[in-house]
RNA sequence: GGCGAGAUAGCCAAGUGGUAAGGCCGGGCUCUGCAAAAGCUCUAUCGCGGGUUCGAUUCCCGCUCUCGCCUCCA
């Protein structure tokens, strides 16, 4: 598989330094509010790389933390009046629950800033002794950026000229600081803290945000592992800071790729709440819409282009016109994978599992090459309708069914598509109109056009749908 | 101001130095008592101006516009 590197600015093949498994850390999310659909574009695209990853007969690794433990989580909570467990605990979960809907890979491992602050402050007096970080008067400790040649690689900030304060948000403590771009590895406390606070051996205090992550990664994948990936905005400074504490360190390099995801737009623009284009999954589930149209939409763009996420129409009214297209997407892929189904005459859809074992794409070699050519959903989606329209069914035998169809699924379990079941959701609705669809059915038998017309008036007043195939009909929920 | 990404049909979005995937919407057709569903099918010369080339949407230059980042936002 190949993916761009943000380190070397190409495409490069991917392969794991031990020649086993494949090493990998994703920056999670800071859990003090709900995920947001542009926090998922990420997580999203990370699970569909590592999906094909291991659908292409590599095994992986997948790190990804909770960070709870900031500025962030530390107000809100108290503000909540909780205490910052319960306070990360209860987003996590709400975090969790996302995932799992959206269909993610849980990583195997899981860390919790928190929990790993021993090793923080490990690695602060490992840098310390070395000379890359000092305390200040206030017990704070941070990373002196000038000892590290390196600094900036990854961003190319040679080549910047840092605006001063230019994100409006210079730390009040800068003053303790010997050069305005050092940052904090260890924060003393504040009275704003509450109880929220650390022992170490330069005073009561908490860790630095970007320390964590080099922390866990060291603690679960080593000094240096194959990929480290987040969102674009992590580039400078989180992962840049990164690099420089763990480089100094080890004295070994950390990763041997960097994958960003570009952010989601919504109608043109970076989301924000007081604009009013804050999404989140609650949200769209609550307008109707499912996970997966969700999942849909957040792939059918290249992950280094922003896409554009439509909620508003051409009249301004929110209808969610990206989700709207995804879901009849969907419809006609799981349509496709229904009659494939039923011509194969396999008992079962052909799931993960199996795709990791047979691995035959079949007719959609060229949809799975499009992600395995530096994850390419977009031309993947393409491919796999082109493949859809070139198989006649009919024409199939049994057995080129059944190879079709695991083909197909290996493509959208790589996608991590969840389709929405197909065939007749007859026997779900409700007796009553059961009984006036086997009536109206009758009627349209007899050729009696007026009561048939009338009981499918009555149906709808129900809250269902006719629908009439060769054979007989099916019963759907009005949409 | 600096760095970076980008401008492709009504919308979303791939791709290529030789006359442009796919999805949605819309139109047409088939099927059908009607309708729905389903299937088939139709719709672009690629922001503007130059240049290189036999030939550019694809390479180079300029312009316009959009978006992102610039110390704790995925």
């Amino acid at each position: 598989m190949k993916l761009f590197d943000t380190m070397t600015r190409e495409v490069r093949e991917l392969s794991p330094r031990d020649g086993k498994i494949f090493r990998f850390y994703c920056c999670g999310p800071t859990v003090y509010g709900p995920a947001h659909i542009g926090n998922f574009r990420t997580f999203v695209l990370q699970d569909v790389f590592r999906r094909t990853l291991e659908l292409s007969g590599v095994k992986t690794f997948h790190v990804r933390n909770l960070t709870d433990v900031d500025d962030k989580t530390i107000r809100d909570s108290q503000a909540d009046g909780r205490s910052l467990k319960e306070f990360t605990d209860f987003w996590g979960d709400r975090f969790h629950d996302d995932c799992a809907k959206l269909n993610l890979l849980p990583p195997h491992v899981e860390p919790s800033a928190v929990e790993h602050i021993p090793h923080q402050i490990e690695m602060i007096r490992d840098l310390m002794e070395k000379g890359h970080a000092y305390a200040s008067e206030d017990g704070s400790v941070y990373y002196k950026v000038a000892s590290f040649d390196h600094y900036g690689r990854l961003s190319r900030l040679d080549q910047r000229e840092l605006r001063e304060g230019a994100s409006g948000a210079i730390a009040d403590d800068e003053y303790e600081k010997d050069s305005a771009s050092d940052f904090a590895l260890w924060k003393a406390r504040r009275d704003e803290d509450g109880i929220n606070f650390w022992e170490s051996p330069w005073g009561q205090g908490r860790p630095g945000w970007h320390l964590e992550c080099s922390a866990m990664c060291r603690e679960y994948l080593g000094d240096t592992f194959d990929l480290h990936s987040g969102g674009v905005d992590l580039v400078f400074p989180h992962h840049e800071n990164e690099i420089a504490q763990s480089e100094a360190c080890t004295g070994h390099h950390m990763a041997d790729h960097w994958f960003h995801l570009t952010h989601l737009l919504v109608d043109g623009g970076k989301m924000s709440k007081s604009v009013g284009n804050f999404y989140t999954l609650s949200q769209l589930i609550g307008a109707g819409f499912s996970p997966a149209e969700l999942r849909y939409a957040l792939i059918s763009a290249n992950y280094r282009q922003p896409l554009n996420f439509v909620a508003k129409d051409t009249e301004g009214n929110e209808t969610f016109p990206a989700l709207l297209g995804a879901r009849q997407a969907l419809q006609r892929l799981a349509k496709f994978e229904g009659s494939l189904l039923v011509k194969s005459a396999l008992a079962k859809m052909p799931d993960y599992e199996s795709a990791l074992q047979l691995r035959d794409t079949a007719s959609f070699t060229a949809a799975f090459e499009a992600l395995l050519n530096d994850l390419n959903t977009p031309d993947a989606l393409g491919r796999i309708f082109t493949a859809i329209k070139s198989i006649s069914i009919e024409s199939l035998s049994v057995e080129e069914a059944a190879r079709e169809l695991r083909g197909f699924r290996l493509v959208i379990e790589a996608l991590g598509l969840d389709l929405p079941a197909s065939g007749g959701p007859v026997e779900e609705a409700p007796a009553e109109v059961v009984k006036l669809a086997a009536e109206r059915w009758a009627a349209k038998q007899a050729k009696n056009w007026s009561d048939s017309d009338r009981l499918r008036d009555e149906i709808a007043a129900a809250g269902w749908e006719i629908k009439d195939t060769k054979e007989g009909y099916t019963l759907c929920p009005k949409s």
